[in-house]
DNA sequence: GTGGTCTAGACCACC
DNA sequence: GTGGTCTAGACCACA
């Protein structure tokens, strides 16, 4: 596992979870790996990946069974989507289309882009 | 002035300037805010403008005169338009294209929200 | 059964077996569910019901009849509420009369919700 | 300064810090010591102190200017009296009376509890 | 076995 | 100077 760029590690792995779940690779209920067993897995210290566990425990996407591990919380899917969306509708995209704009990007040569993506992901 | 988020402060002030360039608000030989001005007006520290200052004199966006000030660099617009552009194309649409992905925001939804978003900024 | 909150689920089973006591629910002599009966019950480890069971009777509380089952033993109730007492009288009391302080909760307004709490539980 | 029982220190800094805003002896806006001043005056790990810090901070209770320390969040007081309040109406108060009808201890004798408190603390 | 707390210390970015 | 991240390692309570 590679851990690159300025954002944090501990943060890293949480998208890492919140990837697998919004993409339903993990369901509601499924345990996580434990905090020891992932860290070796993803070679990082087990405090940090505590501090993810703990931080989207915070957040309600995950919970804690004492004893015996970490486990997708209930609601998990509905929740990160509903995040992440407004997120994407409130931040991501008008940021998007003002930098478009500023850049003189239209909204053609987008579609364009996004179609060039598709293929390369072919998804 | 607001400064949020976990980008550092230094790289938002960065972004302002450049977006007053690109969006030729600002042109060439145009003098800057002095240091001292700038962070009273945006209530920051002046080595914080400094450190933004410096970061945009290393790029061959603004440029120094002693004792009298900055001011936006001859090619300014087209260097600042030609970094951006590749970071656009290489970096941020691909990146926003996986998370549509991931929340399943489809390209027609997004060209509705482009059109929202252009009706708002009727620019 | 739910269990929450940071304090420990055996000290949470013990407190849940001194209040049948206390509450005369159960009296002396009286044999209690056996460790896995009340493990499935309550949807708990057995070590960990184990664990309540020999809290209580390193204080008394029960006993144990080799190969039968544990009991509630001879003066449980007095000692149960001996304890209960000195514990309520020297910390709880004063602890909650601290918060009541810090939040400028007059005991006029005690009154009046310990009223309501009666009234709600009409015993 | 002393740390004592099961409270893992962290927490009990945390309600160090709340009772300090809940009796208005610190005041909105009002810079708490830094981490390391902290640390070192109540003789526990930076670390440790920084975790109470980022706790309030998720709680709108405090907040951070960079590079320059924690203050006092706008309405950190209200917040806090909110919590804490509804918490003893629906948590405390209900389980203290509770305990005491199982010790069939009488609201009179609660109310001279009180007044011996009171006389101790003249307050 | 599980997670949780705490310490010590290094290193970094930022103001 | 400030906080933030990360590591290593000890120790503990709990299941």
């Amino acid at each position: 596992m590679e851990f690159i760029g300025t954002q944090p590690i501990y943060l890293q792995i949480v998208d890492l979870i919140a990837e697998n779940i919004l993409s339903r690779k993990w369901v509601e209920g499924e345990r996580l790996a434990s905090v020891r067993e992932l860290a070796i897995q993803i070679e990082v210290n087990p405090n940090t990946v505590l501090r993810s566990f703990t931080y989207l425990q915070n957040r309600n996407v995950i919970f804690n069974k004492r004893g015996i591990g970490y486990f997708v919380a209930e609601s998990a899917y509905e929740v990160l989507l509903n995040i992440k969306r407004t997120e994407f509708i409130k931040k991501n995209a008008p940021q998007f289309f003002r930098t478009m704009d500023l850049l003189d990007i239209k909204i053609s040569e987008l579609n364009r882009l996004y179609t060039l993506y598709k293929k390369e992901h072919h998804s």
